[in-house]
DNA sequence: CTGAAAGCGCTTACAG
DNA sequence: CTGAAAGCGCTTACAG
């Protein structure tokens, strides 16, 4: 493999000259520059980008901590945000962190060491804040003091929601969703269901726990056990709504004409056969991705970022 | 910053000393050992990993290359695949290249570079077999030359779901999925059908192109278009499976009843609220995420590896 | 515009 | 068992 001396020699210049040329550094003349550019074709030199790494003491790697990957949601989002750092000449690494939350502490120190540049998590855990604050690291729909995070508006768009089942003439309606272990905008969209049932003298029906990803089953069973008379119901995330739908043709009732259901998220909905059956809140899943990314980079260079970033969802009912 | 050197400063050692210790090797003697672990604790030090990737020559980070992220068999294999990996110590770097191939072939480049030490493909693009010969790179599926690769018994399990078709009283049997521009395992689906058909006497009716993820929709228009008596359809992939169904739904054809549909797969269907309508190929993913994990550690310490790992698909119907 | 040299933080023969 | 030193391949003041 041909370094940057072997570059140097045959072109019968400095090292430093060459690091010029390979770094698009002006103040080279044509003649040198083309001398290099012919040396490093012949030699078939290509940048050693470990040493590059090591000797600016940055990685262009950022992080994605999620949950699992293959929800639909968290997959989507890792695609985009794969595009968008690649655009920026980052790459992406990924983890996922239900199974051992170890792993995020990991990719904390990982980040310490310098192994990644950035991080942008989605996690259910909490985190001590001073751990993080200073780091260059941003949270979608979780908060911590002081580090950026990106959102959509769960409150108006789950109020949207809501008022769109009392106009179909639902007056049973229950929500469901998980719970996550830290403050999270989340939680909004339970506070926006609230809010819409009291104003309306409607019944309150919360059903919300802390669960994993892929364990929306019992809970669902759970809230048709206690409420038989369920017309309507808005459910947190897409897994759950595939839940209830499972629940419904176990037992023969019929969506949407025995039961409403609202799905926040959509992005699952949205490609797949229930669009006729299931309105949906549909996250602005790129735009999510790509501020995430924009705020991270601009963390990594140390320059002003917003503490919160709130993007438009979309209300789409049959 | 604390580095080596104010650890060895600190302990009263030699910086190789310090480097033996961090490294557990051994012939250290306890009582020096102790002094430098109390030294790094009392400095907090912790090892800069960039300095290590640079000296040793590799980076612990391997590549998973992708036609897209959030369809569900990709994402799952992503998921299983970076837990391999981080068994392994190795983290996982995804990227996704059905927008832009040239990113499959960045990917190479940073292989080269030594930036990745790895890369477990699953391509559509056809490669100058030379071109990755000698890298350390597994494909899942596809196969080049010399590559090692990762494959369920696609033709097999496809006799058994063809067969079951048969059995259950089809006679109009179509076969639809996406063409690889490469040679690839998955063609050997189309081929277990044609056998099938040939076998029993029955037309051969084969819709195969060459799409992208998420055109499948025009696809099987085309097909329901061209065979109006179509009573059942073998479809390679969960994506095509949901273009049918969705299909069906806008034309209010019945499933199972008026069409008997298999999908190769099954990630998404498994989880779903289909499983009583539709019977499928369940891919043993996990299995094969792992397969590929241990296939290219092996072949990035230059150990032996089967060129062709072959793990048992399961049939599965209502 | 260019070169010689220092140095980033480690690992690894080498010598003892 | 341990230390001093070379060196990995770059970038970046510094001097000219």
């Amino acid at each position: 493999m041909a370094t940057i001396q072997d570059v140097a020699k045959y072109a019968g210049v400095g090292i430093g000259t060459v690091s010029r040329v390979l770094n698009n550094e002006k103040g080279v003349s044509e003649d040198t520059r083309g001398k290099v550019l012919a040396a490093i074709d012949k030699l078939r030199y290509t940048r050693n980008s470990l040493a590059v790494s090591f000797r600016k003491n940055e990685n262009r790697v950022a992080a994605l901590l999620v949950p699992v990957l293959d929800h639909p949601f968290f997959a989507k989002l890792a695609y985009y945000i794969e595009d968008e750092l690649d655009k920026n000449g980052y790459s992406l690494i990924v983890s996922s962190s239900q199974s051992r939350q170890s792993k995020e502490y990991a990719m904390i120190e990982k980040l310490k060491r310098r192994d990644v540049d950035g991080i942008i998590f989605v996690t259910h855990y909490d985190y001590k804040d001073e751990a993080i604050a200073d780091l260059p690291v941003v949270s979608i729909d979780r908060h911590f003091k002081n580090v950026p995070f990106i959102t959509s508006d769960n409150y108006d768009s789950s109020r949207t929601a809501c008022e769109w089942l009392v106009s179909q003439g639902c007056r049973n309606i229950a929500y469901i969703g998980g719970k996550t272990l830290v403050e999270s905008e989340v939680m909004e969209r339970a506070r926006a269901y609230e809010d819409v049932m009291r104003e309306r003298g409607l019944p309150v029906i919360l059903e919300s726990k802390v669960i994993k990803h892929g364990e929306e089953g019992p809970l669902v069973e759970e809230l048709f056990a206690n409420n038989p008379g369920l017309d309507g119901v808005f459910a947190s995330g897409d897994a759950m709504t595939h839940a209830i739908i499972r629940h419904c043709e176990e037992t023969g009732k019929d969506i949407p004409a025995e039961l409403k259901v609202v799905s926040y998220d959509g992005v699952d909905i949205r490609a797949g056969e229930l669009r006729h059956k299931i309105a949906f809140v549909e996250q602005p899943v790129e735009e999510i991705a790509r501020a995430s990314v924009r705020t991270l980079i601009a963390k990594i260079r140390k320059e002003n970022t917003p503490l919160k970033t709130q993007l438009k969802a979309k209300f789409i009912h049959y």
